[in-house]
DNA sequence: GGTAGAGCCATTTAGACAGCATGTC
DNA sequence: CTAAATGGCTCTACC
């Protein structure tokens, strides 16, 4: 359908800004969006394949209803990777709209969404958005749900449902929902009120199959045939062959595995096939990045030094045990071709758009839970999404990988064959709905339990499964609970209302039994290692670290030598469902090395752990301690030494240099150096001027004295 | 008695969202 | 074979 065929139905700003992008004409999933009302605000479900051009809907509903109708939109997605793609790429095609990106460490411009018209955000963060006063959810006419498949997801899927149900009672704003291929797609189109749209469509081909003994067992997947394919060369072990086969055509290749390990392991094994294939140029290149990759840390770990030198061969590892910069740099590199193969976990499978010309999933198995479960249909499908290059490829090829023969047949049915799976709410977690509906009494949102049960009767959750019972049953003990948290009082009968803390904690956006604990833990008295545990054994710190054989001996003695004033006998009181404690002791001493002004490199070592994961712990604690803070301060509790420990976690460095380190240009490394040579204080600093400039050069040590003066 | 190697058993296992106020080497 | 890799332990064979 040719895109001028709309002139007329909308500002003519749009038609200009998608042409000048060179999109000419719609792709069937875009053509049926608007003849079934994208543009006259009608809702919509979009249930199609990665790249089938569900993002050019969404722009256009927003830019219409921004342009056309003088009202607000938002575009919600699950990943901040995702949300800052999604904005950039708006910003740039519409440089005239006031567009705003709002994500956990990132707010642009000034505060409130009142100023903007267009706003990208992710699901936890417009939530939490509703949570403070917003007085703007009126002239919002548009709504995106990008991923809303996520639906489905039990740790995160709740969320959104609350999100959506809300934005149900606005009956005049537009609902649009992304998903992927699934089961059931219709019923979320009923649920929301909303048109259907369903279709396969993929711009790139895409030939799925079972690789087995070096022959690719395929089904085209648009003529419904089967084109088993011979892998061009050697190697019995199909990653390899497949590898091996598509860089003979000079394609890259992306494969997904189960576990971190695996991942590293893997494209240890694909290095020796890629080294000796390489130009001189992309050698040299290739050499540039490693180094890069190599020194993104103060010292190089020795994950770095092995990542390093794959990339130095064109391969590379992905998982979340990488900092930020090194897998950005390895997602550019793939994009540019230098690097030919990716093995990664599934932290390419989601969010960040990276497709390759072809993609195995190498394990089609992960612990879940206890046990080894086969991934669902609907994550391979996800990951089966990234097989083809829109731009440079004609056709992607999407493999599973049989280890014997029977098992073609085994994958085929169970996956290739196989219709995808229809999503279920999980609203009903009881810990999922704590949070929540401690939230609809803290925003005065709902304030009885009958309203909350006719809003979770509104919810998908009620949609499935329309238990009222049920509902009301749980209603009844999550608000009960929340009361004995004193988070919630009853104002009159029936009649609901958040104490100030309650209201605190549910801007803070943590569980609010964490925030019962730490509140618990605050009445103690506590030394460092019991605040860093008080703040490790929470939800939010999880997964907890490894346990050390210290951290074992120390927490038996810590429970041994204190009595019940002190915080270690308090959780066996309270009824946690994630009762762990020695991993959340060993947690807390991972916190208090990095205190300590333990090398990154032995806090690794001993923990056994990586940078990424290092990094993700402090960040969590940093957030838990500020949200600690900040309830002791309602309490009445003294805040002076988690502020220093605050400090410290954030600096990673030992009580002595925070006096230091409050002046600008001074962190761990600057301050500790003054600190050995006798610097040991601000008051320090005033008396050796000279000396400071000796130890940190010229200019520096004059901005240092500038402010230690004042 | 010492040691290398085989064999067995236990253990482990993905990811990433949120608050808030400013600045490392 | 239907998860699979790793690490630690014991047992055994051989010197």
């Amino acid at each position: 359908m040719d895109i001028l065929s709309i002139k007329g139905k909308l500002p003519f700003e749009i038609i200009e800004s998608v042409l000048s992008r060179g999109i000419t004409s719609f792709t069937p999933p875009q053509e049926a969006a608007i003849e079934k009302g994208l543009l006259s605000g009608k809702n919509l479900i979009v249930a199609a394949p990665t790249a089938s051009g569900k993002t050019l809907i969404a722009e256009i509903a927003c830019a219409n209803t921004i342009l056309g109708k003088g009202k607000k939109s938002v575009y919600i997605a699950p990943m901040r990777a995702l949300v800052m793609e999604k904005f950039n790429e708006f910003r740039a095609a519409y440089p005239y709209i006031k567009t705003t990106v709002s994500i956990g460490d990132l707010d642009s411009g000034d505060r409130g969404f009142g100023n903007y018209d267009m706003l990208f955000v992710s699901t936890e963060k417009f939530d939490s958005l509703l949570r403070h006063d917003i007085n703007w959810l009126d002239k919002v006419g548009c709504v995106i749900f990008d991923e809303m498949h996520m639906l489905g997801e039990p740790s995160r899927g709740p969320t959104l449902e609350i999100l959506i149900t809300k934005m149900l009672n606005n009956p005049n704003t537009q609902l649009i929902g992304l998903s992927a291929t699934i089961g059931n797609a219709g019923d979320l189109s009923k649920w929301i009120n909303a048109e259907l749209i369903e279709s396969d469509y993929r711009p790139v081909k895409l030939k799925r199959g079972v690789v087995y003994d070096g022959v690719a067992y395929c089904q085209d997947q648009d003529a419904g045939k089967v084109v088993d394919e011979d892998l061009y060369g050697a190697s019995k072990i199909a990653e390899i062959r497949v590898l091996e086969d598509t860089l003979s055509k000079s394609k890259q290749l992306l494969i997904f595995y189960s576990t971190k390990r695996n991942a590293e392991a893997g494209a240890v094994k694909l290095s020796y096939s890629t080294k000796e294939l390489l130009s001189a140029t992309e050698k040299e290149k290739l050499d540039e990045v490693g180094n890069r990759v190599l020194n993104a840390l103060e010292r190089p770990t020795e994950q770095c030094v092995k990542l390093a030198s794959l990339v130095k061969n064109g391969i590379a590892f992905h998982h979340a045990g990488l900092t930020n910069v090194q897998r950005n740099m390895i997602e550019d590199s793939f994009r540019k071709g230098l690097i030919k193969a990716i093995c990664s976990t599934t932290t390419l499978g989601l969010g960040v758009n990276l497709p390759a010309h072809t993609v195995i999933i190498r394990d089609v198995t992960r612990f879940d839970g206890g046990v080894n479960e086969r991934i669902g249909i609907n994550e391979v499908l996800q990951l089966f999404g990234r097989a083809g290059r829109p731009k440079y490829d004609t056709e992607g090829r999407a493999f599973l990988i049989a280890a014997y023969k029977d098992r073609v047949n085994e994958l085929y049915k169970r996956y290739l064959d196989a219709k995808p799976e229809p999503i279920v709410s999980n609203l009903g977690i009881i810990p999922v709905l704590r949070t929540h509906i401690l939230s609809f009494i803290a925003e005065e949102f709902l304030n009885n339990k009958r309203s909350i049960n006719g809003f979770l009767e509104r919810s998908f959750y009620g949609y499935q499964y329309g238990d009222k019972k049920h509902i009301a049953h749980v209603v009844d003990a999550v608000v009960d609970e929340l009361r004995g948290f004193e988070f919630v009082e009853e104002v009159d009968r029936g009649v609901y209302n958040a104490t100030k803390l309650g209201k605190r904690v549910s801007e803070l956006y943590i569980d609010p039994l964490s925030a019962r604990w730490m509140l618990n833990c605050m009445e103690k008295d506590n030394d460092t290692i019991g605040m860093l545990y008080m703040i490790s054994n929470t939800l939010e710190m999880r997964p907890y670290a490894k346990v050390t054989e210290e951290a074992e001996s120390m927490y038996a003695a810590y429970r041994y030598i204190h009595g019940d004033e002190y915080i270690f006998n308090e959780m066996d009181r309270m009824d946690y469902g994630y009762y762990d404690p020695v991993r959340a002791f060993s947690t807390a001493l991972l916190l208090k090395d990095w205190m300590d002004e333990n090398k990154e490199q032995d806090i690794m070592k001993k923990y056994l752990t990586t940078p990424g994961e290092i990094y993700s712990k402090l960040s969590n604690a940093d957030w838990l301690i500020y949200s600690a803070i900040e309830l002791a301060k309602l309490s009445h509790v003294k805040t002076h030494e988690m502020i220093n420990i605050r400090v410290r976690l954030r600096y990673g460095i030992k009580e002595e240099l925070l006096d230091l380190v409050r002046l600008e240009q001074i962190g761990r490394v600057r301050a500790r150096l003054l600190y050995i040579n006798g610097i040991k204080s601000v008051a320090d600093i005033r008396k050796n001027p000279e000396k400071v400039e000796r130890l940190l050069g010229k200019d520096l040590g004059k901005r240092i004295m500038e402010q230690a003066i004042v």
